[in-house]
DNA sequence: CATGAATGAGTGTTCATTCAT
DNA sequence: CATGAATGAACACTCATTCAT
């Protein structure tokens, strides 16, 4: 629906900034607050840290983000929910057949946020969303549903083309998306803390639930994926 | 559910010296932090509701746990009961197909976790890993781990008996959780903050996780899974 | 309207206080309250010296009052709006003449609360009304109103009895009430800085007052007010 | 009215050194202040918005005025011009009965003060005395001390014509003073946060508080005055 | 054993003031 | 002269923790 997303406008452009050195400030403070807020949650972060850490005083934050909260809007905005445009355009190129597609969308995802410190935000989201339903509320409007506007219009072409079988594809979705944040979520909670028997290669990962969504635990294996060797 | 506790303890004992219920007011206690800390989370729970709702004053409390974090710790440590003894025989004796196995594995988890006030549990250890590593390994031990065992036997079993293809069982595992943690934490979490366009419905929603590990998007679809009749 | 005041419930009760010492730890407060707020008004008083002069930390303060305007009503309540009940009383129990009323309600007013503190709070008020519009709201309810509908039933009563004109009693209480409110402004404002060749004595200006309330400047004089001895 | 500041100063000079006009900037921004301090009150007005309204920027306000303090002290003294001259001669060649002279000080006080933005500068003096001694003098001096002489004049000749009864001059001077300060205290403040029940017209406010300064509440009633109809 | 009154460190946000440009 | 980015002290309110009774 609202993929034509307007993010060609900067979030947050603070002072008026006349010329030079354009987001810079806000820049620093974005990282800081990106590191900080996937390191020790929305609500435990101070915004004194995340301005010392940006090399500013707590004043300067507030002089570019009217609140914490804003804060982290920016930070979703600058991490995530900034780069659907790009995405979106992207795949309405795409020419390819859909199980291709998917694929381009799984490791894509992968190489942008999943593998980066913004994989940290579907976490926080989800253990602070209770606490802050304002946060949650733009989450759901800015990431969660063009994200799944996403899938769902890969599910929908797969479909169409009589790539896939017909589906409910609300639930399709979930089941695309699923595993993904699973994965994330771990590597930032449980996988942390335990032993490396339960570290797992993302590409490998990746890979399985690619091929179990196309073909399931009962198909014939694809040359590639679920491999047999042990991690 | 199972929280009629004991506690309505004789009156007329007098001051019982050096009673040896030592679960009583412990067991209140536990009982309402548990309720709380899945309701609110870990820091927005504060201990004097606990205690109210344990009917105690808040130095009881802090008589029967040292600190807020222990207290936590005692919850999480109560509410891992060894079920999986129980469960494990249960899947010991199946005898149907491993699809049928694989389908009432998710669907009494669903029964006797998904549905129930323990599915707070897993969505409290993902949201507060990080401040608790002991804690979290704690529960990779007692808990994942089991966990993961039982759902790789089945696969075993599947791959075993030509039922399922072969397959890296790590991964394997994990696909088969990824979509169960992901249906709580979101229930926990994001699902009960926005506007009912993203409500699930857990039946439906395991069902089509059923078919899609079963069978992926590309087969064609099975009986009743996947119908195309939107939620 | 509701001259009937239901004040006979102590305004701020604090920690359920089952026996002994009742009022203690809040009546310091508010008595370390009206100080503060009188000397420098509501906006400039830090809660932390209220706490620091009544003895006690600042989270004891919120013990007993939940916000700092919670404990400016308390103050107003104990010193001012908690009685109008008792004065309604005096008033319904006069018989002498309505101008005996007149002069016993000045001269009670000024017993009261002119000299007292507490007539700091009337000056407090009209300066920053402005900027915190429910304590002027409330301040409108539990004081102006009662106030003026107290002074209207004595205007009232004058009429009735042909002891005084027919008026607008609208203003009729404004101009009763004018002067007596101003006296006390200027001595909490202007009335301090300046030498005191701007002192007023407070009995002869309310002699002053009442005399000219009820014969004005054109009649003649009454026996002992407006007397020609400069101050 | 009167803030058509001269401020086009043309363009064409170039960087004018040591010009003389060292009224100009100070001057919008005095007139800002003035807005801005009778609207919020001192505490509650930001420098920044004074500055914004001024049309400068908050550096250039802190270049003509070393603090918030010196410009609400430069603002109060800016606008207390002396008009007592032109309004003494005025008095001196009226030629009517006292009563006439009196009501004709109330209503041009009126026009000329008590409807117009200068009102605020009494409601700011009595609000902000306490923090500003210095000025609170001052404006006892400047201000208050000729407006009392101005009223004891018409009080003496009144008095003197055998038009008022002998009287204790400094009291009457204050008794009729004090309804008018009354009265733009309140619009300031309290009149302004309640339901309309507080309002007051000035002109039936005015009409009721002379009447009764001349003839008191015992009096037959004027022609005019005090009529029963209520607003 | 149990209480609950008392504590005080901690946090997001504002705004007068400074100063390099 | 003028700017506006940067500062940091200040403040109301919370809540885990203590301890005298």
């Amino acid at each position: 629906m609202s993929s034509s997303s307007p993010l060609s406008t900067p979030p947050a452009d603070g002072p008026v900034r006349r010329t030079r050195r354009k987001e810079a400030r806000p820049g620093e403070l974005l990282a800081a607050a990106l590191d900080l807020f996937v390191e020790k949650g929305f609500a435990a972060t101070r915004v004194e840290e995340v301005a010392q850490r940006a090399g500013v005083s707590k004043g300067t934050l507030f002089l570019y983000f009217p609140s914490k909260e804003d804060l982290f809007k920016a930070v979703v905005r600058e991490n995530i929910s900034g780069r659907f445009a790009e995405w979106n355009d992207e795949f309405d190129r795409f020419e390819g057949s859909t199980q291709e597609m998917l694929r381009y969308c799984l490791f894509s995802w992968w190489d942008r946020i999943g593998s980066t410190k913004a994989s940290g935000i579907p976490k926080l989201m989800m253990s602070e969303a209770q606490n802050f339903p304002a946060l949650a509320q733009f989450y759901q409007l800015e990431v969660m549903q063009p994200g799944n506007n996403l899938i769902e219009r890969i599910l929908q072409r797969g479909v169409a083309r009589g790539e896939f079988r017909a589906m409910n594809l609300k639930y399709g979705v979930m089941l695309v998306l699923a595993p993904m944040i699973f994965m994330v979520m771990w590597q930032h909670s449980l996988g942390i803390c335990c032993g490396n028997h339960v570290q797992l290669d993302p590409h490998q990962y990746l890979t399985a639930q690619l091929d179990m969504l196309l073909h399931g635990f009962c198909a014939a294996p694809s040359s590639e994926a679920m491999e047999i060797t042990p991690a």
